[in-house]
DNA sequence: TGCTATTTAATTGTGCACAATTTAATTTTA
DNA sequence: TAAAATTAAATTGTGCACAATTAAATAGCA
């Protein structure tokens, strides 16, 4: 077998679905004014209310690079506020607006409208994130 | 369950995998002067020779928006050229030079190293590629 | 044959990702 | 406690992704 052909490769296929989850994802969250990234950023936010910068970028591996712009147009769209930490002045604080929570009701068919349109079912999807899960905690284990 | 949780996620989980696969790639790649993306087309070029830029898409679902400015670093590094089609003037033939040829040896290793980096076995990469490509068989017979 | 529709790349503009550096705040330690 | 080290976010620069548009070539058809 030749490892270096395409068809053979492990890590093209997760590229690929990757971004064509995002292109599933994309027309749906236009809708709602974000783009894949910034639903993320919301996703945490509808769980969490308030959290810091630090602690977006560690739970969706992102650095600040990222952030700080995305962020910036999440503020401009009036989803999220941001404000120095009074405790430690290095850490920003994030707060999701009410205009921001009221996006959750929106989103909270997104996840049965994605499994329908990748054409399978829940447990085989369950069965994949296992899988990747498993491929991830060694990398989570080394960034405590 | 909350299926808005971040946890809960399979779609992050494999945007996730996507980008620490990159991660890994990257150190190894920097020495061989590519980008992922770009290893992507010397995949296809080290199998094929000579491609367009059409069949490039197709294979590695990008567009001429984002294969275009990629390519052109490509010969900047005298990886690759490009000509215009005698037979069919709209297509372009990306053809590998020698330079690019001989990167091939030092790719060869590149796929168990990673493996290795992931800290899983071939069976279980298998296992998830049968899976993701089985996602992806959907989209792919969609796009004949 | 000539006109219309389609196809292919290139271009333009937006938004990630991420490396590397900078700035400011806090912690550690000599 | 003052200097050094560390930490957090912002900034700068490069390279994807991808939507939308444009330009040129080819195919299809009246």
């Amino acid at each position: 077998m030749d490892i270096l052909k395409l068809e053979n490769q492990v890590c093209f296929p997760v590229y690929a679905l990757s971004r064509h989850i995002t292109s599933l994802y994309r027309p749906h969250l236009e809708k709602m004014g974000l783009t894949y990234p910034q639903y993320l950023v919301m996703l945490v936010l509808w769980e969490h209310h308030q959290v810091t910068v630090k602690e977006l970028g560690k739970k969706l591996w992102l650095d600040s690079g990222t952030l700080t712009p995305l962020l910036k147009r999440l503020i401009e769209n009036g989803l999220v506020t941001k404000n120095r930490s009074e405790v430690d002045e290095r850490l920003v604080d994030i707060t999701i607006t009410e205009k921001g929570k009221a996006l959750k009701e929106q989103a909270l068919s997104l996840p049965y409208t994605l499994i329908k349109e990748l054409e399978t079912d829940e447990e085989q999807f369950l069965m994949l994130k296992a899988q990747i899960d498993k491929l991830l905690e060694v990398k989570e284990s080394k960034n405590i």
